[in-house]
DNA sequence: CTGAATCCTTCACGATACTG
DNA sequence: CAGTATCGTGAAGGATTCAG
């Protein structure tokens, strides 16, 4: 990459100022939820339940409307089906593709940040790990 | 990596609560200015004053509490000269470098979006873009 | 030049209740 | 089952002032 991130201009999008690429990737992709949610749409297809039930911490609100903004940048697709009760199916697009690089380079770097201050996850055991600072 | 993100237990440091590795990297490397800062660290050993010339929009404030807080983390390592006028150096530890990988995946992917939505960067001449919703 | 402290605004996110 | 609306809280970040 031949551009210079120390000259970048800042630019306006939607209203919005950004300063650099950075910061106007996590405005789409950033906060809480996204990630997760794009990570697991990446192994399959998944209905609006079955989603809750993967995103333990998830609230109702926030599920809801995560799924809308990443519906609106293009990053996933909704199907619904007209039936009683409802079923909502959500898709990750190709778009939303692009982004698996970034979750997967971030959470590499979270597992080796994890270890060097000594927090193991022991397989799969869903066990909540206490861990105190001194590092 | 064999661990799977959709079985990953909470893990608790320092007093809070993760979801999962990236939430738990984001901690540390998130927000406006962390990224930038260490990216310019990166290059070279900057001053206080000379960080501050080369982040316009960063507030006395915020670099000042930025550059403790990567500090506190062993990301970068801070040299007082004890002359007068003040003169402090700042540099990327080891440790810093580690976040670089993180960087340089984001950016790319926030030069793609930009790209995507019509956003150009022309060279390096500092103007501001405006650029319109429509994508 | 470098840095700390105070005050204030904005916004992400959670809790809860209601709907077809 | 899937979704919206309202209200409240805390934390991030900006403006400003004081100081060695």
């Amino acid at each position: 990459m031949s551009t210079n991130l120390s000259t970048m201009p800042d630019f306006i999008y939607d209203n919005r100022l950004y300063y650099n690429p950075m910061e106007f990737a996590l405005h789409f992709i950033g906060g809480t939820w996204k990630m997760p949610i794009l990570w697991r749409l990446n192994k399959k297809m998944m209905r609006y339940s079955e989603l809750k039930k993967t995103l333990p911490h998830i609230t109702h609100k926030m599920l809801s409307s995560q799924l809308r903004e990443l519906e609106g940048y293009g990053l996933i697709e909704r199907k619904a089906y007209p039936v009683v009760p409802p079923k909502v199916e959500y898709t990750i697009t190709d778009k939303g593709r692009d982004v698996i690089p970034v979750i997967e380079t971030i959470s590499q770097y979270g597992y080796t940040i994890m270890k060097e201050k000594g927090i193991s996850i022991e397989g799969h055991k869903a066990e909540k790990v206490q861990v105190n600072k001194n590092n």
